[in-house]
DNA sequence: CGCATTTGACCCGCGC
DNA sequence: GCGCGGGTCAAATGCG
């Protein structure tokens, strides 16, 4: 295909006819039509790898967390963990702009330069439960929901409880494609610790039972296995140590599209590094070493 | 009775 | 100016 654009780009300049300039500008109409084609087919492709990505982040960071009891594991889950949150800021709207705010137009216009940082988190759950996600640490006082007009699924707003000066929001509503997938958008710092920083808030009462899941199990066969087969692996071990909910802690921002890109390259790079690798193979081998679970 | 959730009302920015 | 869609408020309701 790129043999072809050059030589026609080539023709284009060296004959300078109008017969061929015609012919040539419908071949070049085609393709742009094509590759534009093929820029929205890429750009989707690239949508359902990053929520991939996202959701077999969020089982990683899930699974450290619960390593992190052990004196061993310990260190290594906190570099990795730290390592997630510079992705984080390095992805997301790094500065604040400050030094620039000298001039005179960002006082005329305070509104959009001081903007909360906002971070996105896909979140992987359970279709069955219908209940939007909570324990990700932090105490949240619903206030609000409304459907959206091109998501079935309503949107629920949520506040942070904890302080009460803590101007943290989110949003949490579940993906149109894939129900399985709840998306979180969190708005803001907190100024303050959070009380429980894996998960288990205050255990549920159904501690008892083997299976953490609520669900009303109802309809067809769950776990469709839409996505990829390592979120299915890692998802069998979800559902042990953690007392109940199903809910992966990670936020990553995408909102441009060259966020997306540096996100895919991250991810590549990190399924492809050994390291990694290794810290998830012994992580997962720890995890079944010592069945305290 | 105090608290959180629910849910319709209200507000506000934006496009026509 | 008006309709629409998203975000927030607050009265009603539920729950421990
Ligand atoms: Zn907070």
């Amino acid at each position: 295909m790129e043999s072809a654009w050059v030589d026609t780009t080539l023709d284009l300049n060296i004959n300078p006819s109008h017969n061929t300039i015609k012919v040539l500008t419908g071949a070049l109409l085609e393709e742009l039509n094509r590759i534009s084609a093929e820029n929205k087919k890429l750009t989707e492709m690239l949508t359902v790898l990053c929520e991939r990505y996202s959701s077999l982040q969020n089982q990683y960071m899930e699974l450290v967390s619960r390593n992190s009891g052990s004196d061993a594991t310990a260190a290594t889950s906190k570099k990795r963990k730290a390592e997630c949150e510079d992705y984080a800021t390095m992805i997301g709207f790094s500065g604040k702009a400050e030094s620039s705010c000298s001039d005179e137009d960002s006082c005329k216009k305070p509104k959009d330069c001081i903007k909360a940082k906002i971070s996105r988190a896909y979140v992987r759950t359970n279709p069955s439960d219908n209940s939007l996600i909570v324990r990700d640490g932090y105490q949240w006082r619903k206030y609000g929901q409304k459907v959206t007009r091109d998501n079935p699924s309503p949107r629920a707003y949520f506040k942070c409880s904890f302080a009460p000066s803590c101007p943290v929001k989110k949003k949490v509503q579940r993906s149109a494609e894939d129900p399985s997938i709840l998306v979180a958008t969190y708005e803001g710092e907190h100024n303050h610790e959070q009380h429980s920083p894996p998960a288990l808030s205050s255990l549920s009462p159904n501690s008892g039972t083997s299976n953490p899941r609520s669900a009303p199990v109802s309809s067809s066969s769950s776990a469709p296995a839409k996505s990829s087969p390592p979120t299915v692996t890692l998802e069998l071990m979800k559902p042990t140590g953690l007392g109940n909910d199903t809910q992966n802690p990670t936020q990553q921002v995408d909102e441009p599209a060259i966020q997306q890109i540096l996100v895919q390259q991250m991810a590549a790079s990190l399924t492809r590094d050994p390291n990694f690798t290794a810290a998830l193979a012994s992580a997962i081998s720890g995890k079944v070493l010592d069945h305290k679970w």
